[in-house]
DNA sequence: GTTTTTGTCAAAATCGTTTCCGGCCACACT
DNA sequence: AGTGTGGCCGGAAACGATTTTGACAAAAAC
C-alpha cells in the first residue's frame, strides 16, 4: 500500500505529455503553441488538439525562467493611506487591468505596509524578478523610488510627478485644480480662503497649493499662510485641522481641501464649532469619491475619469515594455462638480465656539 | 561597437557568482543560505558575506520552479463591487498581509473583472501554478469556485460560507447581525421593519435575512416580505430601493440595510420623498465603513475588526499550507455601533411624497 | 590496523519551458 | 547528377535555483 496516492489532485500535464500525445517533439509543441511560423498547419492543429484534450497550461514559472520575462505588471499601493482614499486607486486599477489583460499581461497588486518599506517592496519586486514593470502613485518631489528605478533602467510609470520629471507619468492638472477652486470661491465673493492640504511630502500637494496661490494672485488677494493647515491622511484629519484653525483665531470663509475625506471630516469639525458647513463656511474637495454626493451638504469637488486614467497608464506601460525609452507624460484636467458645499460668502455668522 | 551594452542595468548576481566569490560550490551556497545543517559554520559565514557584498537575491522564479512552491498567496477581489465596498476588503488585506509577510509569504492581489471570470481567474492562478493558496470573499450558497478548488484539493480560505461548509472559512455572524438589528429597532418601538438587502446570490445576505426573521419572530412580529427590497451593489442602490418601496405603498418605519452604502444612499432616497432619515425612518447599516461616522445622520451600523479578521485568515492559510487538512472555521461577532440613524418609532409623519 | 561513522562539500540531476542549431526531405534550378 | 533553397522538425543547451547522491577526509569504534 505504500506509495499509494490518495489525493484527488491530478498531475498537471507536461509539455512532454502533449508532445507524446501529439506524436511530435517538445520543441515543436512549444513552437506550435507560441505561434511560430515554421510549423506545419496540420501539425499545429494536432498539437493544439492534444493540448486541449489534456488540459495543458504551460507553467508560468518555467516560461518566466526561460524567457526572463514575467508578463506581469505590479501596482504598488501604500496601505495606510489607501484605507481612506482607496476609491481613487481602485477606479484606476479598473482601467489599468482592462488594458493590461487585453495585452496579455497580468496585473498584480502588492502593498507597502508603511512609508519606509515602499522602497523595499519595489526593490524586492525588481531584484527578485517578479515583474516586468512597476506602477505606483503618491510621488514626492524627491522620490527615492523613482531615482532607484531610473538608475537601474527598470520600466515604470507613476501617478504623479517628482521634481525632475524625466520618466513616464500620468497626473491630474493639480495646479488648475487649485486655481479653479479659488476662482469658484472668489466668484462667490470669498476673500478669506484657507487650505486644508494633503501632506506636504507629496508633489501634488505643492502643485495644488501653487494653483491656489495663482488663483489668489489673479484675484488680487493676498495669500495668508495662517489660513492653511496640513492634514495627515487619517480619518479625523479635517476635523482636527479645522478645529485647530478656528481655535487659533483664523477665520476663513472658505476652505480648499486637498481631498474629499478632508473636506467631509472638516464638515464635522465645523459643526462642532457651531458653524454650518456649506452656509457659514464654503468647502471644496478633490477626487469625487463615491460618497461625496451622499454627504450633507453634498460636496463640491473635482472629478476625474479614473478608468480612463488607468488606461493611459496601461498604454504607457506597454510602450515601456516594447522598448520605447522616451518618457511619455500626460497631465489631464479634472473638471469641477458643483454641489452644495460651496456657497456664497457674506453669510458668515461668527459665533464664539 | 556591436554587442555594446549601453544600459546602466547591472547584471543580477547568480548563485554561481556567489559560489565563486566564496570559493565554494553552488550547492553549498544554496545549503548555506537556506539554513541547512550540514555546512560548516565558517563556510556559511563566508557564503553569507559573499552574498551580502554581491547583493545576491535568489531568483524567485527559479526557486519556485525547482521547489514547486511559489510562497505566495493570492487574494482575489471582484472588481465591480470593490469600488463601493472597498474599505471592507482593504482593512482585511491589511491584517492578512501582516500575517503572511511575517511567515515569509508574499501576498498578491488579483482582480476579477466581472462575475463570470471569477472562476477563470482562479483556474488561471491554480493551473498555472501562480500561488500556493487562495483567498476570496463574497461566497455564494452554490459556489463553483469552492467546488472546483475542493475537488482539486487546492488550499484556500474564504471570507463567508457556502451551503456545505466543508472548507476553511472566516465569517461574521450575520444571523446575529440581523437579529440584533431587529432587536434594537424593536426596542425603539418599531413594528414595520423592512430590509434593503445585499444581492441574494450571496450567502451572507441569506444569513442576515434569517437573523432578521428570527428577530421579528422573537418579538412576535410578522415578517412582511413586501417591506423588503434586494439592492444591487451600485452607488444609487439604496436610493432606488427606497423610492420603489415607498412608491408602491410600503411604509416601513425602520430599515435594516445590508451594508453601509445601501443605508447612506437610502438616506438620499428618503429625503427625496420628503422624509427625514433618522427621524421619520430609522436606518441601520452594516460594515462600519470609515464614512459611516461622517454622514448626517451618522450611521448606526455593525463594526468589525477587519485587521484581526485578516490575521485569522492568514493563520488558516498557514495551517493549510503546513498540510493541516481538517478545515478550520471561525464565525466572529460584529458589535453594533449606536449613532444617530436609528431612532424611536412613532415620530413618523407620513406625508404624500 | 581495519572498519565504521561523522562532518563537509562537490557533482550532477532536476524542475518545465524556450530557443538555437542543425538535419532531413522535397523541390527547383543549373 | 549536383547544388541550392525552403519548409519543417528534433536534439540539446540554456534559464537559476534546489536536492540527491556520493566522495573524501578525519575521527571514532572495533
Amino acid at each position: 500500500m505504500k506509495g499509494f496516492d490518495n489525493t484527488l489532485q491530478t498531475v498537471r500535464p507536461d509539455i512532454r505529455a502533449v508532445a507524446i500525445a501529439a506524436g511530435v517533439s517538445v520543441s515543436t509543441v512549444s513552437r506550435a503553441l507560441n505561434g511560430y511560423v515554421d510549423v506545419n498547419a496540420e501539425t499545429r492543429k494536432r498539437v493544439e488538439r492534444a493540448a486541449e484534450t489534456l488540459g495543458y497550461k504551460p507553467s508560468h514559472t518555467a516560461s518566466t525562467l526561460r524567457r526572463n520575462k514575467t508578463s506581469t505588471v505590479t501596482f504598488m499601493v501604500s496601505k495606510p493611506w489607501t484605507k481612506y482614499v482607496d476609491p481613487y486607486f481602485l477606479g484606476l486599477l479598473d482601467g489599468l487591468e482592462l488594458m493590461l489583460t487585453a495585452a496579455g499581461l497580468d496585473l498584480q497588486v502588492v502593498m507597502a505596509r508603511d512609508f519606509d518599506c515602499e522602497i523595499d517592496v519595489i526593490r524586492n519586486a525588481v531584484e527578485r524578478n517578479r515583474c516586468d514593470a512597476l506602477v505606483f502613485a503618491r510621488t514626492r518631489p524627491e522620490d527615492e523610488r523613482i531615482d532607484w528605478l531610473e538608475k537601474r533602467g527598470f520600466p515604470f510609470v507613476t501617478v504623479g510627478r517628482n521634481n525632475r520629471n524625466t520618466h513616464s507619468f500620468v497626473d491630474r492638472d493639480q495646479v488648475k485644480v487649485g486655481r479653479n477652486a479659488v476662482r469658484r470661491l472668489v466668484a462667490l465673493g470669498h476673500q478669506r480662503i484657507g487650505q486644508l492640504t494633503t501632506p506636504l511630502r507629496y508633489t501634488y500637494t505643492h502643485l495644488t497649493m501653487q494653483g491656489v496661490r495663482e488663483g489668489l494672485e489673479e484675484a488680487g488677494l493676498l495669500h495668508d499662510p495662517s489660513l492653511d493647515v496640513e492634514c495627515p491622511l487619517s480619518q479625523k484629519t479635517g476635523e482636527e485641522a479645522v478645529t485647530e484653525l478656528f481655535l487659533r483665531g483664523a477665520r476663513p470663509t472658505a476652505l480648499v481641501c486637498g481631498n474629499d475625506l478632508i473636506a467631509i471630516s472638516a464638515m464635522d469639525g465645523l459643526r462642532r464649532l457651531g458653524l454650518v458647513p456649506g452656509e457659514d463656511v464654503a468647502l471644496i474637495g478633490c477626487d469625487d469619491i463615491p460618497i461625496a454626493a451622499h454627504v450633507r451638504p453634498t460636496l463640491t469637488t473635482f472629478t476625474i475619469d479614473l478608468a480612463a486614467f488607468g488606461i493611459r497608464i496601461g498604454r504607457m506601460v506597454q510602450a515601456r515594455l516594447q522598448g520605447h525609452t522616451t518618457p511619455q507624460q500626460e497631465v489631464v484636467e479634472a473638471p469641477i462638480v458643483l454641489r452644495q458645499s460651496d456657497c456664497p460668502s457674506g453669510q458668515t455668522k461668527v459665533r464664539t465656539p
